[in-house]
DNA sequence: GTTGTATGTTTACGGTGTAAGTAAAATAAG
DNA sequence: CTTATTTTACTTACACCGTAAACATACAAC
């Protein structure tokens, strides 16, 4: 039997290890923004001090690093069992959404550097994905990084935005004509009255679009150069 | 005539203003990244106390927006006198060059909030260009949304990745190579042996290719829409 | 000259990440 | 059980950050 030690505050809400640590500073990032975590708050938020996160984490880059790893966990895989087209589709509306929930993961310089196991993971099957559906090995690059690039920048230029729901932007574009002569920047001032400023009008409505561009370009080229023996090999890694 | 004043060796080498501050903290953000650039060190760089600084700049965050707004004014505006595809090509290009070079712009969450003169011309002219080519209002949206995304993007991809020169890059991917467990990540595995270590290989070559499939997209797009009437009033909007 | 306005400096304060040393609690060994 | 070892949490301290406040200097207009 285990007796629940009050001496200590900290002990008597359990230990700490690093899942929640992880789990508490996710949550922290996510209700008040990347810059307002810190070990100190992070530390209030578990019931204990900042150097006790030490013994779970090596340091802060290292808990970001972990962050952002969580976060790919999160990204929905692409499925075997659909055609290639609808698996990217899917896992790419799954990525925004996950970048959605959690802003502060687009531009942390991690995830390049030294990718986590599920970040590993998730990418690995994407270029399955790909080279499985007949994509040579550039291709499956070349596409791989049109996707990805959009996804990360739309997400990007979704959390600079300064508004989200459709009051904020309706308030935030009024203040914004109010302030932009019109005659000096027309055809902005034209855009932001005639088209942001039309009710259920939502930025984040503009990413299937922009999606479903590049998927429908990827598919033209993968008809058009199937044939063509790449310089690449073109088999499958293994089995 | 005027006494060069050596009490101070600050005024020695001449009056702080405005824009010897912006060119100063560009260049120090360039050579040593963002995270380097304080206010005491960039005082250094123009041989003054941090605390001068303030007599130019209202505080940390404006600088960070000037300095944004400097970098919107090095991206070449589209042409007149290009077609639409060609110009926003080239604006395309020069915008991810300009990333290139400056790399810590990509994440700044200005220009969103509140942009300056240069961001705002530079959108003005992109969405007119758009406009004038025969996309309403609402596709030039879309062309807009999606184009920056996929430039934002792919220059952040660009800022994340470890390497630069094709040297840094093949030591690099043998170290990766060497360290993932390729049983678990074939395609990762294999993608980084037979694609990446290719010599000759840059990721910056995969820029134009996916621009091509966007650009592709907006065209074909074009074509399907443009004699069908939208809501969005599709006249020029001033002339 | 005198006076007012920019511009630069000094000092100080509360915040940050984290190194170092210490205490206490969990676990292992006898 | 007792004892020894390891893990975890706390305390203190340090260098660095952005910047408020008070002061000193330089320069323009009168």
């Amino acid at each position: 039997m285990e007796k629940p030690s009050d001496t200590v505050g900290a002990t008597s809400r359990g230990r700490l290890n690093r899942e929640r640590v992880l789990s508490a500073s996710i949550a922290l990032a996510d209700r008040t923004g990347i810059d307002s975590l810190t070990m100190r708050r992070l530390g209030e938020e578990l019931g204990v001090e900042a150097m006790s996160l030490y013994n779970h984490v090596a340091n802060k880059e290292d808990l970001l690093n972990r962050m952002v790893d969580a976060v790919f966990n999160e990204i929905e895989l692409p499925s075997h069992s659909d055609d290639w087209k609808t698996a990217m589709r899917k896992r790419s509306v799954s990525f925004r959404a996950v970048l959605s929930r959690h802003p502060w993961a687009t531009g942390l310089k991690d995830s390049g550097t030294n990718p986590g196991p599920s970040t590993l993971r998730h990418h690995d099957r994407v270029i399955g994905t790909l080279r499985n559906a007949g994509f040579s090995i550039a291709m499956a690059a070349h596409a791989f990084s049109a996707l990805d690039s959009y996804i990360y920048g739309f997400a990007m230029q979704e959390k600079i935005l300064p508004f989200t729901t459709e009051d904020e932007t309706a308030a935030m574009a009024h203040v914004m004509l109010a302030q932009l002569p019109a005659n000096e920047y027309p055809y902005l001032a034209e855009l932001t009255a005639n088209h942001v400023l039309k009710p259920g009008y939502n930025y984040g409505d503009e990413f299937p679009l922009g999606l479903e561009l590049i998927l429908d370009g990827l598919e033209r080229w993968l008809e058009q150069h199937v044939p063509e023996q790449e310089t690449d090999s073109a088999r499958s890694p293994d089995s």
